[in-house]
DNA sequence: AGCGCACCGGTTTTT
DNA sequence: CCGGTGCGCT
């Protein structure tokens, strides 16, 4: 086995400890993934089959780039190996096994919002008044029962507090629900498993004998639930294989139980203990300024991060007036660096811990013509418009999801209000159908007048048709028909807003996204077009090779690593939140700022704001707490020089050089985009596409991930492809 | 009965 | 600066 004279000693122990559960705490920067990839490659050579390995993931990017980086040392044996989410590869499972449950294979996953909706129209039914409870903190304790395993029974009988009391009623009624719309939610799919393999042993025991080794990534963001799925599954072979950092955790805002790492070795008995200590990436300066700070926490697994890589520059932390001089001192670190340091903008990640901050250093950015991209706020599959779309496609899959069609009921306008939508629902009631099946007998309902049943009728009838459509067309062809019978461009178009044209933009892409997952993946796309589309996260179409500085939250900066980071509003009030106060959410908070400090290779800078605007409103702002934690040896601080007078005219200095900054960021954009690194396409290219063979490309628009190309092809004329998906080839 | 407009309130992090 | 809710108009 070659490839182990890759690993260090103790990365080599890891790789091939024996079976039984081990747990490989692997500190920052210690080559984790590598140890999983290659633990992974390790049991393939040892006689392991593929198909008896689970792999779960933290994100889908990270299951698709393990499995890459397997395919490499292996070939397509790596694609037999079952590696994703816990939530892809369960709903995977689910789908399977779904009549078990009394669900249909075609069931919906409802996302966050969708339960919302949910949940806010069973209080309306019975009356719960929004103001005492909000509909959000209802979901939140659901989905936190769901987490610890609690089904609606069970909450019921442990619900001492008051809220619980009135929660329990509500967490029923919402399970039921779930259940009529042949819908789950994303705790359905790590709770249903669970009930699924108690209720029946022997569908356990198949996937016990599936799955005899089970390898996941992330450990210490397990969640209680995830912990006991993934124990019943190893029961049998206790071939468990988890890697994870306990100073990473960072998801206990999401039930995440930093308890299950710390627990392992009580938890399997004999467990092997294996620390990578190790780092690879960072400078010792950065390390050592981390180190001081995670130092800070109690109730740790014993390690010690050492590196050989050469100290490198203290870290920076600069201070600001208030949030627009941070962005300009952000882009002024950009650009020097750039210099320096010959970085491009790729090396370059800001790290924040609130989306709402990125808008003044987008502004920054944009007046410097430097391009970026964002990963996270409102992510592509969350936007209205799309998931109108998506509900309209799930209500055609899935007749009985609810759900999804009162959300386009009314969408495009239909005249179909409030009033009608209540009397479609109790008329379903009554009789025990599903909405669409109160739709088709509108004209039994006698309080909808006759007008506004004709237009009810009507959409009926589109459903209906498009339901018998499914079986005669592709996943795209619905899709791009259905777009075109609602008519939703023209519409659009008539608005002619920079952000109706940016819909239209939204719509065209997730056609084609559409059209291109059924040339890849076949028949029967649509079903599970839906299933991944729900389960998606922004971080999985973040590409790293665009010509641009990366902006994201500290939590989705997760795994990743950049030569330059910089932190933005180190502010007592942001990071930690003000909403951390006791003692083991400020532990959180401080994890996290470690995971940002760690994301850097070479050049960590730290910037924070002395004033900045809060509910409207400038305020003063005080050091975070964490920056006194650094020893003072490993940074070196910048003052602001600049005094608040200038402040003044802040609000008109956009006018000053419009000409310059317009000029410059067009400039900007054109080299960005007609040219895509990661495909090596560019304008006039001839290219050949897996489908519609050779073509020549005649425009390229968008950046990054959401780079497309109209391409002219010899077969099929013009089309407008996705890049990420396209598959496309110089020819 | 539905739609559009104005105000108000509430804001972490996300599979 | 974004969304949801409530009111008044059509």
């Amino acid at each position: 086995m070659r490839f182990l004279k890759d690993l260090n000693p103790v990365q080599r122990e890891a790789v091939e400890t024996g079976d039984g559960p081990v747990l490989i705490v692997a500190g920052a920067g210690s080559g984790k993934t590598r140890v999983l990839t290659y633990r992974i490659v390790y049991l393939l050579h040892s006689g392991v089959q593929p198909w008896n390995m689970l792999a779960l993931t933290f994100t889908n990017k990270a299951a698709r780039e393990m499995q890459d980086r397997i395919r490499l040392l292996v070939g397509d044996e790596a694609d037999r190996i079952w590696m994703g989410t816990f939530h892809s590869m369960f709903s995977r499972i689910l789908r399977r096994e779904a009549d078990k449950l009394g669900y249909s294979r075609n069931f919906s996953i409802y996302d966050a919002d969708d339960s919302l909706g949910l949940i806010k129209s069973l209080m309306n039914a019975q009356n719960m008044n929004a103001d005492q409870f909000a509909p959000r903190a209802v979901r939140n304790r659901i989905s936190r029962a769901k987490n610890a395993v609690q089904g609606p029974e069970e909450f019921s009988r442990a619900a001492v507090d008051f809220l619980d009391q009135k929660i329990a009623p509500l967490y029923h009624a919402y399970q039921e629900q779930l259940r009529g719309n042949n819908a789950m939610d994303f705790d359905d799919l790590i709770m249903q498993p669970i009930v699924l393999f108690e209720r029946h042993p022997d569908v356990l025991e198949k996937y016990q004998e599936r799955f005899r080794h089970i390898l996941i990534d992330e450990y210490q963001d397990t969640n209680r639930a995830q912990y006991l799925l993934v124990n019943t599954l190893a029961a049998k072979y206790r071939n468990i294989y988890a890697v994870g950092d306990d100073a990473q955790s960072i998801y206990a805002f999401r039930g995440a139980d930093i308890r299950n790492i710390l627990d392992f070795r009580n938890d399997y008995k004999n467990a092997r203990l294996v620390r990578l200590e190790q780092n690879y990436r960072s400078t010792g300066h950065i390390l050592a300024g981390a180190d001081a700070v995670i130092r800070r926490n109690k109730d740790q697994i014993a390690k010690k991060l050492w590196t050989e890589n050469p100290e490198g520059n203290p870290i920076t932390i600069v201070e600001c007036l208030d949030e627009s001089d941070e962005a300009m001192k952000i882009v002024h670190l950009i650009q020097e660096q750039c210099r320096k340091h010959k970085f491009q903008l790729h090396d370059f990640a800001v790290l924040y811990r609130i989306n709402a901050q990125s808008r003044a250093i987008e502004d920054g950015l944009r007046r410097a013509g430097i391009p970026y991209v964002i990963v996270g706020g409102t992510a592509f599959y969350q936007r209205k418009e799309i998931k109108d779309i998506l509900a309209y496609l799930r209500l055609i899959v899935n007749p009985a999801d609810n759900e999804s069609l009162l959300r386009i009921l009314n969408v495009p306008a239909r005249g179909i209000g409030a009033t009608t939508q209540k009397r479609l629902k109790d008329f379903a009631a009554e009789n025990g159908i599903s909405l669409l099946e109160a739709i088709r007998r509108v004209n039994e309902i006698w309080s909808i007048n006759a007008g506004i049943a004709g237009r009810v009728a009507q959409f009926g009838r589109l459903i209906t048709k498009y339901i018998a459509l499914r079986s005669e067309m592709s996943a795209g062809e619905l899709a791009r028909s259905l777009v075109d019978g609602l008519e939703l461009i023209p519409l659009l178009k008539m608005d002619g807003t920079p952000e109706s044209q940016a819909r239209i933009e939204n719509i065209q892409e997730l056609l084609s996204a559409i059209t291109d997952y059924d040339a890849r993946e076949g028949d029967d796309t649509l079903d599970s077009f839906l299933a991944e589309a729900s389960l998606v996260a922004e971080i999985d179409m973040y590409d790293s090779n665009s010509n641009a500085v990366t902006l994201m939250t500290l939590h989705a900066a997760k795994g990743l690593e950049f030569p330059s980071i910089i932190i933005a509003g180190v502010e007592e009030g942001l990071l930690p939140s003000n909403m951390s106060r006791q003692n083991d959410e400020i532990e959180e908070e401080r994890r996290l700022f470690y995971v940002g400090m760690t994301r850097a290779q070479r050049e960590l800078h730290i910037t924070r704001a002395r004033y900045r605007m809060v509910y409207g409103e400038r305020l003063e702002q005080i050091p975070s707490r964490f920056l006194e934690e650094i020893d003072e040896e490993h940074v070196r601080t910048i003052f602001s020089t600049r005094t608040r007078s200038r402040n003044g005219n802040q609000g008109r200095r956009k006018p000053a050089r419009p000409q310059r900054a317009n000029t410059r960021s067009q400039y900007d954009q054109e080299t960005a985009s007609s040219y895509s690194q990661e495909a090596e396409i560019y304008v006039g290219q001839d290219v050949y596409h897996p489908t519609f063979g050779r073509g020549r490309v005649v425009t390229l628009k968008g950046t990054g991930v959401n780079m497309r190309a109209d391409v002219d092809f010899d077969s099929v004329g013009k089309k407008t492809l996705v890049l990420r998906y396209a598959g496309l080839r110089p020819a």
